[in-house]
DNA sequence: ACCTGAACACCGTTCAAGT
DNA sequence: ACCTGAACACCGTTCAAGT
């Protein structure tokens, strides 16, 4: 146990059950006027992948749609709700695992299909992780996964572990993807340009590693599926060695 | 190979090594005047740790130094370059791997460390995963991290994958672990207060974990060395069947 | 060399007023 | 029921002016 912490973390925290996200959408039945909360979402959905989270204002995103910041506010809580309904957006594009399938293909397939919703919408995996999100969708994911692994014979302790030990790696690999988005080939030539701000004696071992990129030795290249095959890996010895 | 992204991360943006956080602080003789950089990060971080980080503004902090906003800007260049300071600052406190020691006992040392810091400054981490940070320190962290693994028979490109595949999993779990900052007596409570609203047929499974919890069968939490120990384990195996 | 006040171009949100 | 304009209390940063 250290300090400042509690070295744990919850399946769900439901404490956030009543999240306004949680609720259906404010107007359902939107038929003669312009706006809806839905046209809302997905018109700054498609703002924040074109231009970031940063330049998404009320502001700007009212007249992206034609009208004026305030008239937002009658189909969004506020600015808060409106991301929390974004994200929801962004899991609902999630493939659920089947549940009773082989539980180790299914969950691979889930963990790549996030990675792939996550890139395209560049914005949304930092949100995931440092915001807790509560909607129908992200329910639904949590559901089937747990299920999945409970049918292929995990406790529903071990799930959470399992399902735990996933998210980290899927969301902490593709948030560091996200943020280095530059060519493999570009990668070799910026190792040769600033091998020389590298200083051999303070870091001697990221300048031989500079060294071995430029020499091509290695690419410098580290996959998603490589943490995902340890994990794994090690959930399938655990669950078979109880 | 999925659409959107390249499925690979490197070792370091070396693009980014030109970073104002990567040169030295701007003023380094400081002797009459009051302020200094290393009094405004200092006091950056005290504010982050206290109130958080999105509400420390530079005209905050300026008030909290006793001085206006824009005499800030004689001892940073923006807001950004602060941010940058202010993390170098927090992975400076991460306890560096010892090179030629026992690879899985400093590389665990040095994860839980990682953790301790981020869980002291909770603004940190998300920071950390989401934006570029070359600073002495990183450096150094890399540098030792690299070395430690190398000394110990790890190739230069095996060192990298168990890095990037160690810290998806430090940084993952540290911003879920922020994000749950109940108790775990609390956490059963609220599982039995908002059990209802978790249909028993739209999500069966998380009712079944729900009811788990409420009736002590487990208590739905997941520790930060399981995960930990998974990558460690697999990483182990790896580097000796090569 | 450092600090300042006023200003610029923005924010999210409230509120009274319109239709 | 929805939309609006004006206003409030903020932002980060620039710039000319002070010492």
């Amino acid at each position: 146990m250290f300090d400042g912490g509690h070295d744990y973390i919850y399946t769900v925290n439901m404490s956030r059950l009543h999240q306004p996200s949680f609720k259906p959408p404010m107007n359902q039945s939107q038929k003669t006027r312009s706006l809806s909360t839905q046209k809302v979402v997905s018109k700054a959905i498609k703002l924040a992948d074109k231009d970031g989270i940063d330049t998404l204002s009320m502001r700007r995103l009212a007249a992206a749609l034609g009208v004026t910041a305030m008239s937002l506010y009658n189909h969004v809580e506020s600015k808060d709700e409106l991301i929390d309904l974004m994200l929801n957006e962004v899991v609902a594009g999630f493939d659920s695992p089947k549940i009773g399938g082989d539980w180790e293909v299914e969950i691979r397939r889930r963990a790549h299909s996030i990675r792939r919703a996550l890139l395209r919408h560049r914005w949304a995996c930092g949100l995931l992780m440092s915001r807790i999100v509560i909607g129908g969708a992200i329910l639904r994911d949590i559901n089937a996964t747990v299920g999945c692994l409970v049918s292929a014979g995990f406790s529903y302790a071990q799930a959470d572990w399992a399902r735990n030990a996933l998210d980290c790696h899927v969301y902490g690999y593709t948030i560091q993807e996200l943020n280095y988005p530059v060519d493999p080939g570009e990668y070799k030539a910026a190792a040769a340009q600033y091998l020389p701000m590298i200083s051999k004696t303070d870091y001697p071992f990221m300048h031989e590693a500079a060294v071995q990129i430029i020499d091509n030795k290695y690419d410098g290249v580290t996959q998603f599926h490589f943490g995902l095959g340890l994990i794994l890996d090690g959930l399938k010895r655990w669950v078979s060695e109880i």
